[in-house]
DNA sequence: GTCATTAGACTTTTT
DNA sequence: GTCTAATGAC
């Protein structure tokens, strides 16, 4: 096992017990190093795998290190604690449940159901909504929760002008973590603060978890929040055998409440530790590596790491400007296509599309799609937030957690039952009185006549079947039943339109994956129900992806990280996209866009493609763009500059498949010539211009087309001017 | 309470 | 250019 190693990974995986550090470049064999330093652990070290806390980031990186193990320490590799952040936070709040002899009844809430309650709470609290924004409130909370600041904290941050402020968010927090409560369910948020809390405030517990926990391992840490650093210090805190793995050039997650700092003061948290590089890469071009590199070194808050490789030279980054989308659309596809007659030994699996924003992937998706072909789709409108899914799993919820409000909500009235918000709050107050859950008042609400209509009953009955066959018929099977008695499924297959039967169709595949989940567990036993819940909370897209199908991938770069493709395209290089216009006014997030081109770069072993357009629509209103400054830190003799044909620039532009009429709607055909105003060509933000008297400036901002624009200039000698073409006589400095 | 229509927001990235 | 939430008519 150690042989396969060189020298610098040896040492990691064998160095002595205490905090260590691994600061390991993109390619370097991290993911490798903490495996082997598993294996090492157990078979030279003789630890007990059931006393060793492996956390990553997402399923994907888990059950990979997992298999991996699998062939190497065989069967004890199942013993292991070994999982996301959430899914092990959620392990330690359903164990400490059932220690305190509460029921096993609780309800992950997504982001979604989290906007629905927070609704709620500031209609409760007779807040504005348009003054209490719930999305803001969402955000607020979720950062709260990142850096592990519960509502009181919270609350005793209010000073100043802004007291009132925060005090009214203190309040809409204190009421939504109350309501939580009520239901049993918790927020993603919750996974990791609810535990920390607990082990701070139970020193036994604390204790016992530490006495449990001889080796905590980390993945990714450069991407940790202070309440996940807090939790793996805090479990990791009786024998102090932390094995953080990260790269901090490959941090970007920072608007999720990553804190950067976590790995850049791992040092300072822990002065013993051992800190060791991996700099060796081993997947990708002396040119596509050196390029990464340039590109990262502009960055200011860095650890001094450079990354090398022995692979061959290689071919030269490309860089090609379209004229818009969809001519960058085709230009991708034009590569694919001369890739894959160039090169025998490439397939489509080999090959990646990167965007910045999803919004990006329909234009590659309909240039692909039209040339026949095979493409998967990573990410973007997710199976499990299908409008019939969630439907679905609120029926489930409700049937693993009787008071789960928001799933009652749904589920109760969908299809509509005439239970509306008279009704419910009748239900609840039932619920109070008489100390049942939300579904037992229901059905008692019911009986009683309070609710009047029948389709209740039908409702009722159907979830009473769902229960009563628990001993009797799989959980697929109970499901389908509930979905069809209860009047759901009828509800779509009554109208006979492509959406509708698409939806069926969605339901059933997620039955079959219930079949599937049900098959992979080794008992049928009543968790399952609940199991299967909160495998679908905890899970997302990107686990799903089957590498050995023969179809080319397209992804967000954030989805990208942690992956390799023998070809590489960065799509949509320009300004404003990439890096996003969000992020360009603070030099941190800015930084940040940098380690994300880092990272898209660094996913490519033998070809990147770097592409941009030069005019793109953006909310339905197309606009000029200009390439990304991270172009222009790539050295030139790494690069092949296709630049847009400049012969092509005056006069007439053809082939567009997409043209307008004279109403501007919009008609897809081909042959059909578009034209363009070459005028308006002539003026692009970011294009340098010269005046007569205020000499050479910048184009800063554009509106109208041609002669008619308006320019805002920014002069180096006079700052910026507002100008209009007509008069102001500019001419273009190349 | 329900349904249809409209207005508005949204597009940075996700466990 | 798409989806959702709010609104108003019945």
């Amino acid at each position: 096992m150690l042989n396969q190693l060189n020298p610098d990974q040896r040492r990691a995986v064998t160095c002595g017990e205490g905090p260590v550090l691994i600061l390991a470049g993109a390619g370097s064999g991290k993911t490798r190093v903490l495996t082997a330093r598993i294996a090492y652990l157990v078979r030279e070290k003789g630890v007990r795998s059931d006393s060793i806390m492996a956390v990553t980031f997402t399923n994907k990186a888990a059950s990979e290190i997992r298999e991996r193990l699998k062939k190497m320490i065989g069967p004890e590799a199942g013993r292991l604690r070994l999982g996301t952040f959430h899914s092990q936070g959620l392990r330690i709040l359903r164990e400490e449940r059932r220690r305190a002899g509460l029921a096993n009844e609780l309800t992950v809430y997504n982001d979604d159901d989290q906007l629905t309650l927070l609704r709620q709470v500031i209609q409760e609290l007779g807040f504005n909504d348009k003054v209490v924004v719930p999305k803001s409130m969402l955000q607020i909370i979720n950062q709260a929760k990142n850096e592990n600041v519960g509502p009181e904290e919270y609350r005793s941050t209010a000073s100043g002008a802004q007291a009132f402020i925060v005090e009214r968010t203190a309040k809409v927090y204190e009421l939504y973590q109350k309501r939580l409560k009520e239901m049993n369910c918790v927020d993603f948020g919750d996974l990791i603060c609810e535990p920390v809390r607990l082990l701070k405030r139970d020193g036994r517990l604390l204790a016992m978890y530490q006495e449990r926990i001889r080796h905590m391992l980390v993945d990714e840490y450069q991407d940790t929040n202070r309440a996940q650093y807090a939790l793996t210090s805090l479990l990791s805190g009786g024998t102090r055998n932390i094995f953080a793995v990260g790269d901090p050039d490959q941090s970007i997650y920072g608007w999720r409440g990553a804190d950067i700092n976590n790995i850049l003061d791992f040092e300072k948290d822990y002065p013993d530790a051992d800190v060791l590089k991996l700099e060796e890469n081993y997947r990708s071009t002396k040119k596509i590596l050196s390029s990464a590199n340039s590109v990262i070194e502009n960055n200011t808050k860095r650890l001094d790491k450079t990354l090398r490789t022995q692979n061959p030279d290689g071919d030269k980054v490309v860089f090609e400007e379209c004229e818009t989308e969809y001519d960058e659309g085709r230009a991708v596809l034009r590569w694919i296509k001369k890739l894959m007659s160039l090169d025998k030994g490439i397939a489509y699996s080999d090959v990646a599309i990167f965007y910045r924003t999803n919004a990006q992937s329909r234009v590659f998706e309909e240039a692909m799609m039209r040339d026949g072909i095979p493409y998967v789709i990573v990410g973007g409108t997710r199976f499990y937030d299908r409008a019939e899914i969630r439907d679905s799993l609120a029926y489930m919820r409700l049937m693993a957690n009787p008071n789960d409000l928001l799933s009652l909500t749904r589920a109760v009235n969908t299809p509509s039952r005439g239970v509306g918000p008279v009704a419910l709050e009748k239900v609840r107050s039932i619920s109070i009185d008489r100390g049942v859950s939300l579904f037992e008042a229901l059905k008692i609400a019911s009986d009683n006549g309070v609710i009047r209509k029948s389709g209740v009953g039908q409702f009722i009955a159907a979830c009473a079947g769902f229960t009563r066959d628990a001993a009797l018929h799989s959980l697929s099977d109970r499901t389908l039943r509930l979905l069809e008695e209860s009047g759901y499924m009828t509800m779509w297959q009554g109208d006979g339109s492509e959406e509708a039967m698409q939806r069926v169709e969605n339901i059933f595949e997620l039955i079959s994956a219930i079949k599937e989940f049900e098959a992979a567990r080794a008992s049928a036993d009543g968790r399952a129900l609940q199991e299967f819940l909160d495998h679908v909370a905890l899970i997302s897209d990107l686990d799903g992806i089957e590498e050995k199908i023969e179809r080319i991938t397209m992804m967000t770069v954030h989805s990208a990280k942690g992956l390799e493709f023998k070809a590489v395209f960065i799509t949509g290089m320009e300004e404003g996209l990439f890096p996003h216009s969000r992020s360009v006014d603070s030099v941190e997030s800015l930084e940040e866009e940098r380690r994300l081109c880092y990272v898209a770069m660094t996913r490519a072993r033998k070809r990147l493609f770097l592409l941009a357009a030069r005019s793109r629509t953006v909310w339905g209103a197309q606009g000029w763009r200009t390439r990304s400054r991270f172009l222009d830190e790539i050295p030139n003799e790494h690069i092949e500059f296709i630049e847009f044909d400049a012969g092509k620039k005056k006069g007439v532009f053809q082939a567009h498949e997409t043209h307008y009429t004279d109403e501007g709607s919009q008609i897809t055909g081909q042959g059909e010539a578009v034209f363009y105003d070459d005028t308006d060509a002539d003026w692009r933000i970011g294009m340098k211009v010269s005046h007569a008297t205020f000499g050479l400036g910048v184009i800063k901002e554009k509106t109208g087309r041609g002669m008619e624009a308006k320019l805002l200039v920014n002069f180096r000698d006079v700052g910026v001017k507002k100008l209009a073409v007509k008069y102001a006589g500019l001419e273009i400095v190349q």
